[in-house]
DNA sequence: CGTTATATCGGTTAAAATAATCGATATAGA
DNA sequence: TCTATATCGATTATTTTAACCGATATAACG
């Protein structure tokens, strides 16, 4: 379960697996299981649990104030599913995905190729209103491409 | 008009606005205006032909055995608009937009786009997999920003 | 005041969906 | 062979969608 999308739905399924909690403990959990790295916010959450809800794979417990969301049978087995397609553990890979994404290093290399791409995108700017300087810059590329293959052995 | 959609529905409107024809005569004629450079398939002009009939912005004349189609008033006007957004002549530019993308130049360009990206895809495959090379592919892509920027002065 | 608890909003981003186009193929008539 | 019409499924590019983010709000309790 690698894409944005689901991943927080599947990871409440997970949570409320272990044991039903508050929208609120929800968020905490998360971000105590991050260790920090991650904060949920609200916004994501609660219309995860909404459209849980509505799918009925978790429902609330009756007639308490504060809402108490636990998970049901069809609710499991879709999780088993989705383990099924994904193997390892899930919250220590998240973990190990997030450390990585915080990482000093990855925010260098995630600048670096933001500042590459727009460097790139005028390159093709100025080739396509010159197109004398295509050949310089397939040269150029062809370069940088036999450099990076080497450093990819 | 440089994006894929929808172009061949606007050029069909400028050739009709000067001519009735065919949709075999249209293919050829695109074929023709673009000294050979594109050619025209079957499988673009006749869908685009049935969704413009649909919209009446273009009817077919009545009575033949053959189809010519003709284009209405409310193809002329909606012709009119996209004349409006955009400048320069239609087909100077569309031609001008189709030698570029048959030089060789533009060809080995694009080569070496794709190249570039292969290797690219793997060098963050690698990173993913071995964080310690980041700080190196951080470096050289900035080496590569900055030679690219004195390029594009 | 900080924490627990619930909720909504609009903008951004990433993913999914869509459909235009391509290239191949077919039919028919002269 | 050329003129003429049409369809198909795969690929590609574009558009649409919606999940998520970050901000904000309300309320109750200690």
């Amino acid at each position: 379960m690698k894409k944005r999308r689901g991943f927080i739905k599947a990871a409440i399924l997970h949570l409320l697996k272990e044991e039903s909690m508050h929208g609120y403990q929800i968020m905490k959990e998360l971000e105590s299981r991050s260790d920090g790295l991650y904060s949920a916010s609200a916004g994501t959450v609660y219309p995860a649990l909404q459209e849980l809800l509505e799918k009925e794979w978790i429902k609330l417990e009756s007639d308490l104030e504060k809402k108490i969301y636990f998970i049901t049978d069809e609710g499991k087995e879709r999780l088993k599913e989705l383990r099924k397609r994904e193997e390892g553990d899930f919250w220590a890979d998240w973990k190990e995905r997030l450390i990585w994404r915080n990482s000093e290093e990855f925010i260098q290399l995630k600048t670096a190729v933001e500042q590459w791409e727009e460097e790139m995108h005028k390159a093709m700017k100025r080739v396509r209103s010159n197109p004398e300087s295509a050949a310089e810059m397939s040269a150029f590329l062809t370069e940088m491409t036999e450099r990076l293959k080497i450093a990819n052995k």
